[in-house]
DNA sequence: AACGTATTTTAGTACGTACTAACTTTTCTG
DNA sequence: CAGAAAAGTTAGTACGTACTAAAATACGTT
């Protein structure tokens, strides 16, 4: 959107920094990416927004400039309190539309993300919250993530995906990425949702199939879905793989 | 919002030219601007959108470039069939959302302009539909103007005012500006809404106030406020007074 | 027809945002 | 530790969109 908005003078007011829809979208890239000590690198940014990195490099000094972020040069970034702020208010109105969609519309939930990602940028505080209001509240959207409050506060508990669980142990489907629908799709249609219990029977070498029990049924699921599957309970061991930044490929460059 | 969208290139497709949430604003301004025969100028444009018409200018060779308005040099700006297709598909989604948010989430009806104004840019086709549908596909929205349809049909008929009706004339009110939530509660608090019944009383000299009966109470209604409200019905006289562009003093520079 | 006013356009500038190409810094690896 | 690979930054450019100031055109009036 972006309406010229001449950057310089903005009302000192302590909030309300009347960001770009870019802008925003930039916050909430580097707070799914920022994870405990780690800041978020330009690169990672870059291919999370379908950007060249040069382009991230000149946004973030423009973040940074306006208190948004810290960034230490060719070191990565990471949110001030301000753009935290900013993200999670972003990510409460991102999951409280998808909810809303899939409950009050009838959208399936493997359509909702794309909508969600552009409705999130225009939709007024007032209308988050009557829909919010209107469903009750909810805590978690319908891919099983939490739902930040109006304070900005989330559980931000981390949990082991699917993909690293041993043979043998049993969990509970926590929550899933929202962001290929083509994901959700294969995962719906192998009774993976959230809340969901499933066991590990076996696993192939070489990355092959894991072979899991979903509700009592058995079903096969490719590791690379897997790892986007993120459950919690008794034995969900950790082997993490590092595989930070790569959860789903989603690399795609812009339309252009 | 724009992202920056590198105007050259668009793939030749008949349909979907893919424009900025600006130009479909320039384009629904020209829509309601254009009367009859009468083409759009350059400053009523300019005053609708509230930015200065040397921008104008500029962006309606863009729009011409793009074969959406037709441009006589300081002469006016006329939408072209593709123009006029895109700006009854915005007003069709403004319409089905304000709506919807007055009948689904308890918005009052003098609130719902501007969010409309900024959800008709995000909104897919397929969240409209799906309001549409669970509305009942109405025809008209909360201040009685007519929703286009799918198919870009829209009730053309033009009113008269309340402002131009003779003194013992008596009409219905068929729809209001809602461009302004004062006016709107001004008139909302004076009984004036879509389907009221009106009778002209009397009206002071100089354009002093109106005395009308509305549903059978009498009140008392400014001519400013009567100039935005339209009428339908029996003895709908017509004195024109040309106010064309005038109705709802927006030209609000925008906020900067 | 001539003048003054209103309308519109051009010229020049700014800013947000993106790109590619070239360069710099950090990190990995032999 | 040296060289290569990876990650990140700068430089230069483009485009959408807006602004102000100045010039051009149209129109209404005498």
């Amino acid at each position: 959107m972006s309406r010229a908005e001449p950057g310089g003078r903005r009302h000192a007011a302590q909030q309300a920094p009347e960001l770009t829809g870019q802008a925003e979208d930039y916050l909430k890239a580097i707070y799914e990416l920022e994870q405990g000590d780690a800041a978020a690198g330009t690169n990672a940014v870059a291919s999370r927004l379908g950007i060249a990195a040069a382009s991230v490099s000149g946004m973030l000094q423009r973040l940074a400039r306006l208190g948004l972020v810290h960034t230490e040069r060719y070191r990565g970034t990471r949110l001030t309190e301000s753009g935290r702020a900013v993200a999670l208010q972003l990510i409460r109105r991102h999951r409280i539309i998808e909810s809303y969609l899939v409950s009050r519309l009838g959208f399936a939930w493997d359509d909702v993300h794309d909508e969600a990602e552009r409705l999130e940028h225009a939709a007024s505080t007032e209308l988050i919250e009557r829909m919010a209001h209107d469903l009750g509240n909810p805590t978690a959207d319908p891919h099983g993530a939490p739902i930040p409050t109006v304070e900005g506060k989330v559980d931000e508990r981390r949990f082991g995906s699917l993909a690293s669980l041993e043979v043998g142990a049993t969990a509970r489907v926590s929550r899933m990425s929202d962001r290929d629908a083509t994901l959700l799709r294969y995962l719906a249609a192998r009774g993976i949702r959230p809340g969901a219990s499933v066991r590990v029977v076996s696993r192939e070498a070489f990355d092959g199939p894991i072979v899991v029990t979903v509700d009592r049924k058995q079903r096969t699921i490719s590791p690379a879905a897997a790892a986007n599957v993120w459950v919690e309970g008794e034995a969900a061991a950790v082997h993490t793989k590092r595989s930070a930044g790569a959860s789903g490929r989603s690399s795609a460059r812009r339309k252009r």
